[in-house]
RNA sequence: GGAUCGGUAGUUCAGUUGGUUAGAAUGCCGCCCUGUCACGGCGGAGGUCGCGGGUUCGAGUCCCGUCCGGACCGCCA
């Protein structure tokens, strides 16, 4: 027996009894004849004490950082007590114990301020994992992943594993590869999610199934994305659009509250992509906080059921506005009195790159105080475009953006999509400013109706102008009941970029779904097509004819055949929703051995070269092209 | 593919306008210490300033290239 007790669970109750703990030298502190040692394992912190006997034994053959240590003594309730630590009001007095392994010195700090950075943590990821920070996230992640399993346990769903070597067709992202040495020159594919199987699963009459799986992109990642990553994938049939959103709004709530012991009582907001579009410029807008967008001058076909109100930036031929496709504003509250310091900073924020605005418009709406402070009396909005607007016509525009006295008001102008994403992005940028974005405040969203297709311009602009239609959440997707005809009645093919507006599919909306939390997409599903018409028509729009849908998905198409129940699903992001429950940016932080930045595995090394008898039994031979 | 920040002791970082022997903290090693828990005191070791080239009397510092890492845009059905 290698303990009879973990380091985290002696109290003053077992003062007496003799006991043996294993666990890892947290820190060794000697004072002459005695020594302290903290002895840490996965539940916590025990202080042993070494007397004067061992003392002499351990002056002999001192301990180091993170030796494995077995030590049998007889629990003492301490003279000095330590609040700190649950086990702080006892400590072990030590009459024997054992070096089980030795450690090397750590390159970093085993503690929760370490001194060790991303990288050193990263290759040395056994080590980091043996934080308590790190630890906790590990324990959350369980958490999370116990709440939902019990939660669609206990709702009849069903886990059914499905296979990681599929067939690859890669219609969104790319995929991973992987060479099959019985079939030479033939590849498989890492799934990007289980779509197709859960949804033969539904054919097959399992009407309720979830998995926790892992899938797999291979495409550029981020800190909130990683090469492999796991999702909460479900699936249903027999259900429409309103069962989904009540049976997994059900899912979240319950993991707040099994995890974070949240009672998420209220009613989770709904709202159509079209109206997230305008008051938030984004497709997963942070509703713990207004600061909507005043859409001033858009395109009349982006938002065809909205009204312009450019007439009130017409008529003073001031070029910036006049020549923009799209003029949105933001009123920050409490901001009127940034100084030029503060606006340069914001105006070289959003000329970044990365936001790509040629500048910032500002109106700052005084209060009478401030007002008369700077000298200007009875002024009460004073902007950046004085020269071009009257008093007047900047009052008229901080009606028209819902300003308040003592509000900044912010305008961006340039074409539609950019702008459109520019504005979302300040409006978080402030809103981060403001401390509107609390990491203990959690709000669900769920919004609907995406559209059906995007258009995609070809890549080779030598094409004419051409471009294609590309499925916005995945081919599968059914698009709204009402406008199923339209799909299966028409030609999907557009002919050129200028024609794809006027075309019947561009209205189409999608039977599609995200849960937003926090700004953050962490579910997305939709209602899916199960019959083998529509499906051809949605294959066709995406511009592949009969024999490559055969080729590609001839086992779905087939199956739609023999009794493709109604059904539909959705797929939560397992590492996100951790992360965020976690109040951290980085999934990286609740993945036990996650990538790096470019897809690497610092601890592994890997993707590395393979042997040149792999490469043999592959029957492959490389011959890299740059 | 694009743009951006960084790389100096085991680790985290500082390093002025280009100028003497490149510093601090922490960790590590040694000695001292019977109530610490971020123990304390004294002493010590530890550096290819990512790599290559250039400018210069002189480069950690300036220039070019390259590699590695972080956050970002494109991309992510």
């Amino acid at each position: 027996m290698y303990r009879s007790h973990t380091c985290g669970e002696l109290r003053s109750t077992h003062a007496g009894s003799s006991v043996t703990l294993a666990g890892w030298v947290q820190t060794v502190r000697k004072f002459g004849s005695i020594t302290f040692v903290d002895l840490r394992d996965r539940y916590g912190i025990t202080q042993l004490l070494f007397g004067e006997e061992l003392n002499k034994v351990l002056d002999e053959n001192p301990l180091g950082r993170e030796f494995v240590l077995q030590a049998t003594g007889t629990v003492s309730e301490r003279s000095n007590k330590n609040a700190n630590i649950a086990t702080g009001n006892v400590e072990i007095l030590v009459q024997s114990f054992t070096v089980l392994n030795k450690s090397a010195v750590p390159p970093f700090t085993i503690q929760d301020d370490t001194d060790g950075g991303d990288d050193v943590r990263m290759k040395y990821r056994f080590l980091d994992l043996r934080r308590n920070a790190v630890k906790k996230n590990m324990e959350l992640r369980y958490a999370v992943s116990r709440a939902a399993r019990n939660y669609l346990h206990n709702n009849g769903f069903m886990d059914i594993e499905t296979p990681f070597l599929i067939k690859s067709t890669p219609e969104g992202a790319r995929d991973f590869v992987v060479p099959s040495r019985m079939n030479p020159g033939q590849f498989y594919a890492l799934p990007q999610s289980p779509q197709t199987f859960k949804q033969l699963l539904m054919i097959s009459g399992y009407d309720r199934y979830y998995q926790i799986v892992k899938c797999f992109r291979d495409e550029d990642l981020r800190a909130d994305r990683q090469p492999e990553f796991t999702q909460i994938d479900c699936e249903m049939a027999f259900v429409e659009q309103e069962d989904i959103l009540n049976m997994f709004e059900g899912m979240v709530k319950a993991i707040f509250k099994d995890v974070k012991n949240i009672g998420y009582t209220e009613v989770v907001q709904r709202m159509s992509w079209e109206e997230a579009m305008w008051q938030y410029g984004n497709d997963k807008p942070d509703i713990r906080f207004d600061l909507k967008i005043c859409n001033i001058k858009f395109p009349a076909h982006t938002f065809p059921t909205k009204q312009n109100q450019s007439a009130l930036i017409d008529g003073v031929d001031f070029k910036v506005f006049d020549e923009a496709e799209t003029v949105v504003a933001i009123a920050v509250p409490g901001c009127s009195e940034y100084s030029r310091k503060q606006t340069d900073e914001l105006t070289e924020w959003v000329k970044r790159p990365q936001i790509g605005m040629k500048g910032l418009v500002f109106i700052k709406y005084l209060s009478a105080e401030a007002s008369a402070k700077e000298g200007n009396a009875g002024l009460t909005f004073k902007s950046s475009v004085d020269k071009f607007y009257s008093e007047e016509k900047l009052k008229a525009i901080a009606a028209a953006a819902n300003a308040k006295a003592g509000d900044l008001i912010l305008i961006l102008a340039g074409a539609e999509e950019r702008t459109r994403k520019a504005i979302s992005d300040l409006r978080m940028y402030m809103a981060d400013k403001l401390g509107l974005r609390k990491a203990d405040d959690f709000k669900l969203l769920w919004v609907l109706d995406f559209p059906l297709f995007e258009y995609a311009e070809e890549d080779n602009p030598a094409s004419g102008g051409a471009g294609r239609w590309v499925a916005r959440h995945h081919p599968f997707t059914s698009p709204k009941p009402d406008q199923i005809a339209t799909m299966i009645n028409n030609n999907p093919v557009i002919e050129n970029a200028a024609e794809y507006l006027k075309h019947p599919y561009a209205g189409i909306k999608a039977n599609a779904y995200d849960m937003v939390l926090n700004g953050n997409e962490i579910g997305g599903g939709s209602i899916r097509i199960y019959q083998r018409e529509l499906q051809e028509k949605m294959f066709a729009a995406l511009g592949m004819d009969a024999e490559e849908q055969q080729h590609k998905f001839g086992f779905l198409l087939g199956a739609f055949e023999y009794g493709a129940p109604p059904h539909g699903g959705i797929a939560f992001g397992f590492d996100r929703l951790c992360a965020i429950l976690g109040g951290s940016e980085s999934i990286r932080d609740f993945i036990a051995f996650p990538k790096n930045n470019s897809g690497r595995d610092v601890m592994l090394d890997a993707p590395s070269t393979i042997d040149d008898k792999q490469f043999d039994e592959l029957q492959i031979k490389l011959d890299l092209k740059s």
